[in-house]
DNA sequence: AACACGTTCAAATGATAGTTTGAAACTGTA
DNA sequence: TACAGTTTCAAACTATCATTTGAACGTGTT
């Protein structure tokens, strides 16, 4: 009777639910997808969402956390590659930070995650907040020492200041494709935006940042 | 009966209602707002935005018009000014751009137009990029050509991209207090972060990246 | 006074949202 | 087969929202 599921493992139910919110969050943001559209999109009834995760408002976060845990174990795992070898460089750090959102075959989950960050500065919530903290920031840690390996000559407030400031223009710039029609009507010479072009501007930008 | 007022000028109501709009929508977000808690903070009756907005919508793209005219004129007029002197430097050109949203007695309205931008990315709608279009792009084109000037090594793409990057920065890193937290969390020892040091520390990076 | 017009008001309307319910269906166990 | 626990289902529930309505109010004009 009433028993709450706390965090169910695996089930079929659930990994359709988790599914199909990952792609409607991805295209309509998740405050504009109903739990109807959701669950009937999923192939499952309306109350399996509070049936399995409690809540909307769980739901959305555990697609969060499922999200960021991802970019970062990626960000972790290419940082500790890179430090194995001799010698760091500032544009090795750079990539290896960017290319989880815009590298090849992680555009989707860069503009989701990207979505979801532009959603928490919005409007954070205590799961929100938890994500960020258990999470982004370990992997921030670990970012800013390898900073300070290749700008030997940036203090640490700066490095500090200087991630920050890297985080949101990734997060801004990788949600939705707002920036490419914005540079279509900027510089109309220019011709329509690859997403690649987008990654190598960035890059470029991020380097001279910190330099 | 029934007439539809297209665009009401001045009215102590009107006025009222986007006073009350601006206020709540900055510490809450526009969604987060029913007309019911507006209204009573304006101490106007509920019906009052639909009779002289039209809709709920409307009234929130008056208010960012309104805010963004606000700060496309005050760039224009710094910039203006700058280059009337003689010599135009980067720095110059980087604080007039960041100013109307950091700098001292602009905080509300900064942190205000960076939430509206931010929502604008994530939700566009027709008012909104009609806003965008109107009052940004002429602004976005001056500025460029302003950089050209202090960045002559840049090409005309790269500057475009640098530009986009810039406000997305700024913006993301100006809507809420988030950044304050995040950077005591990540940088217990550099204490409390004031305002001016994120003003000045924005300042130092972009002029960095434009390098 | 009588009228017309713009404005304000309390109340109703209609739609949509997340959530809950209680019975049916399904699962494996004895 | 009978039973217990879990999961699914259609339907109802509760709340909130933007919007509409039609009467009341105020004001200036004839």
């Amino acid at each position: 009777m009433g028993m709450q599921r706390p965090a169910d493992q695996n089930s079929e139910t659930v990994d359709r639910m988790i599914k199909a919110a990952e792609e409607l969050f991805a295209e309509y943001g998740h405050e504009n997808v109903s739990l109807r559209q959701l669950t009937s999109h999923a192939g499952v009834n309306v109350a399996a969402v509070n049936y399995h995760f409690g809540s909307k408002e769980l739901l959305v976060e555990a697609v969060f956390q499922t999200l960021v845990q991802r970019v970062c174990d990626q960000r972790e795992l290419a940082l500790e590659k890179l430090e194995r070898g001799d010698t760091l460089t500032l544009e090795e750090v750079v990539r290896s930070f960017v290319d989880p959102y815009l590298g090849n075959g992680n555009e989707k989950q860069g503009a989701l995650l990207a979505r979801f960050l532009m959603r928490n500065r919005l409007y954070p919530t205590d799961g929100t907040r938890r994500v960020v903290s258990e999470y982004l920031d370990p992997m921030a840690k670990k970012y800013i020492a390898a900073f300070a390996q290749v700008c030997p000559k940036l203090s640490k407030e700066q490095l500090v200041w200087r991630y920050l400031f890297m985080t949101n223009t990734l997060a801004a710039s990788s949600a939705g494709d707002n920036l490419s029609r914005r540079l279509e009507s900027l510089s109309p010479d220019t011709g329509k935006a690859e997403l690649q072009d987008r990654r190598e501007a960035m890059i470029e930008f991020l380097i001279s940042a910190f330099r």
